[in-house]
DNA sequence: CCTCATTTTTCGGTGGCCCGAAATATCGCT
DNA sequence: AGCGATATTTCGGGCCACCGAAAAATGAGG
């Protein structure tokens, strides 16, 4: 009934409509799976047959509202462990992610509350990312994609994506961090803590700021 | 190269050979696994065929030096996360096992240090279980099974054995705990915190005495 | 030393999740 | 409307750990 392997799918397809909204193609979710294309087929076949996913062929791939239930169990899950991580045994940002990977199938709920209890029920994690709550509900405030601020904007940064530890531990060394304020000086050039950085390669589609 | 499943098999071996040493048969194995006999059959013969157990056709099975210390590092896992359960996360002795048994495999040596180090690198389990170190070396006092101590014999709890919730529970409720001081006075009744205990089923093979 | 109950192995088969190659559907463009 | 690039699905196959049934080996008792 439930597999590791169909939540790595379910969070998958999550993560991709967690900021923007459009549903992921199969391609898509092959990509970041790093699966062939006719795994993928056959197990959204098999999401879909579950009630977890809606798909119809050659479509794209959305999650049900059950699907989202559980994906949001694995996100809170994810973002905890991550949280936990960093707070208790001092990992950094970028070193949490394979870790909390692992886990986030292997905890059980009782272990979870007992390690959200002790964390005071945090309802973000250590990227700024929200932590569904035991009931997958999720609080977020407003924000714009850095690479879509005008020049001008100011804001707090609200989230750095985990997608690529690189780039994360290159953004912490230039202060761009969640909690920092930011202020867009041109499409490639911000100031953080007073100083004007350039923007690391990638850096607009992975960092968030308060609207 | 590694897998879950694998060091199910070398845990239970060793767990076999750790308190009386005859090697364990293909069926006890599959007894204690809840498999088919037949799949510990080729199972075995991949672990023979990777040098952690020995085994001759139709004989019983053996750990080799490395598939001891491989057992040893899982056994370690084990004792280590119980330990930490019961003590970070008040879980009581009979809760710990299953929750052990999905973790061992799954935290990584990085967390696991980690723990040990928050614990200050415990050398005995809640059931008064062995930790073996990090290198897979064990330390361990002489013992007497409860069923083999002559009457008279009075010594320490030095081991309850966690395979049988049921009674553990029983022997915690009669003071027969790990630690306790306890004192045979027939085959059947022990003296346990000054007053006199008949011994339920099956004690007598699951509680070790300082000899 | 032979027989027979018991244990172990062999053998064919299953389900889950994966793959590459080939077939098929979609969609933007002319 | 038709074409072709691209995305998706189908199909046959593989690996892993499991199973039950049947065959083979063991070894205890007579």
């Amino acid at each position: 009934m439930e597999s590791p392997v169909a939540d790595d799918y379910l969070k998958a397809i999550y993560h991709h409509t967690e900021w923007q909204d459009d549903p992921i193609t199969p391609s898509q979710l092959a990509g970041v799976l790093s699966l062939a294309p006719s795994s993928v087929t056959e197990m959204v076949k098999k999401l879909a047959a579950q009630g977890l996913v809606s798909h119809r062929p050659y479509g794209p791939v959305s999650l049900t509202p059950a699907g989202a239930r559980r994906a949001a169990s694995v996100i809170r899950r994810h973002r905890l462990i991550e949280t936990w991580l960093v707070r208790e045994f001092h990992y950094s940002w970028d070193e949490v992610h394979d870790e909390a990977e692992i886990l986030e199938h292997s905890l059980s709920d009782r272990l979870l509350e007992g390690i959200d209890e002790r964390l005071g029920r945090p309802r973000f994690d250590p990227h700024g990312d929200a932590i569904p709550d035991a009931t997958g509900a999720v609080h977020r405030e407003p924000f714009v994609l850095l690479q879509d601020a005008t020049s001008g904007h100011s804001g707090r940064v609200l989230r750095v994506s985990d997608r690529d530890p690189e780039l994360l531990r290159a953004l912490v060394a230039l202060r761009i961090d969640v909690g920092h304020e930011l202020e867009v000086v041109s499409p490639d050039v911000v100031r953080a803590d007073g100083v004007e950085v350039p923007l690391p390669e990638g850096a607009g589609a992975s960092v968030w700021l308060a609207r």
